[in-house]
DNA sequence: AGGGGACATGTACTTAGGAACATGAGGAGC
DNA sequence: GCTCCTCATGTTCCTAAGTACATGTCCCCT
């Protein structure tokens, strides 16, 4: 369900095709909600079924621009506003860590410096795009500022995760 | 495929059934990895058909204890060691983050209220283990010590998703 | 003795997600 | 004129996940 209201959020920023939403479905909400062209394709087949997106225009090779009805639009809000929010976290890094202890030293080592590395450079990335965001590269309407909000969502989750990698490698392991 | 290997490193702890897995799926591993018991049982049923896992003994009502076997002990190391890890992060409450501009400001702050305090209390919650399991009271083996690590990931996660709450709070809503 | 709850396993069905396959138009550079 | 890349949409198929249905046992409490 929370594809179907992915497309419809974007959708709120103004008419796109099918290939439009699968980059920006890849680019901006890829690392919390992964969606493929042939989801996003049959989702905006059954969306404009149910009047919550009509076809906006035509164009070049085949392209076809969608874009969100009053009825969509009040749709996402009635999301936004009162469906309950899903809170599971869907995260293999944590499952893994369960099992830390049938690793061996060196292989958790490894790992976790692995880890730290890939946390940190995320933490980084989202860090440059925050700044140029408050720099105003990317201007001042609400869209951007909610962008700006989940942008430091990205910061704080995976510097928490880097630090955690970090911590983890201090741990010594247990003898039994 | 996660599944089947949480599984795996379950029944390393030692021999249960798919109650017990199920159990301690929804608690232990519940909030980084959801699993029902229709699909554990499913999966229990391939891994025995693979040669990983063995049935170990017959309980009462049916009860059937699986034990992990020399090869499913080895696919779990190798899985930890060698597969590519996972970062993807499927996260609503992030998703939901981008679309933050369709909502009204009093919408929006109640949201980030109840979102801050969900947090903050998974926050409390893992803190206590964590605290519970320093004092001791789940002893020093191993696999303890792994999850001890897994939980300090649970208490620096759920904080900053409280703090990243509670920071967004304090963002003006823009004017277009 | 009876009832309720936790224990225990499974099937059937539906939807979500992801990989592979299939096809073709338009534009830039050689 | 040809080639290659990006744009662009779609189908097919398999696996993963989740909901609902179905059934029965053991134990504790009253």
């Amino acid at each position: 369900m929370s594809l179907r209201y992915g497309l419809l959020g974007l959708l709120a920023e103004g008419p796109a095709s099918g290939y439009d939403l699968t980059r920006r479905f890849e680019e901006v909400l890829g690392p919390v909600w992964p969606a493929q062209h042939p989801k996003i394709y049959a989702e905006l087949g059954r969306l404009t079924a149910d009047g919550l997106i009509e076809v906006d225009s035509y164009g070049p090779r085949g392209r076809k621009a969608y874009r969100i009805t009053e009825d969509g639009l009040a749709a996402v809000r009635t999301w936004l506003a009162e469906d309950e929010v899903d809170h599971t976290m869907r995260l293999e890094p944590l499952l893994r860590s369960f099992f830390f202890w049938l690793m061996t030293p060196e292989q958790l080592s490894d790992h976790l410096v692995r880890e730290q590395e890939f946390f940190a450079s995320m933490a980084r990335r989202y860090q440059s795009y925050a700044e140029r965001k408050d720099r105003g590269e990317f201007g001042h309407s609400p869209r951007t500022q909610s962008m700006r909000v989940a942008i430091e969502a990205g910061v704080r989750m995976y510097e928490a995760l880097a630090g955690w990698a970090e911590w983890a490698r201090t741990v010594p392991p247990a003898k039994p």
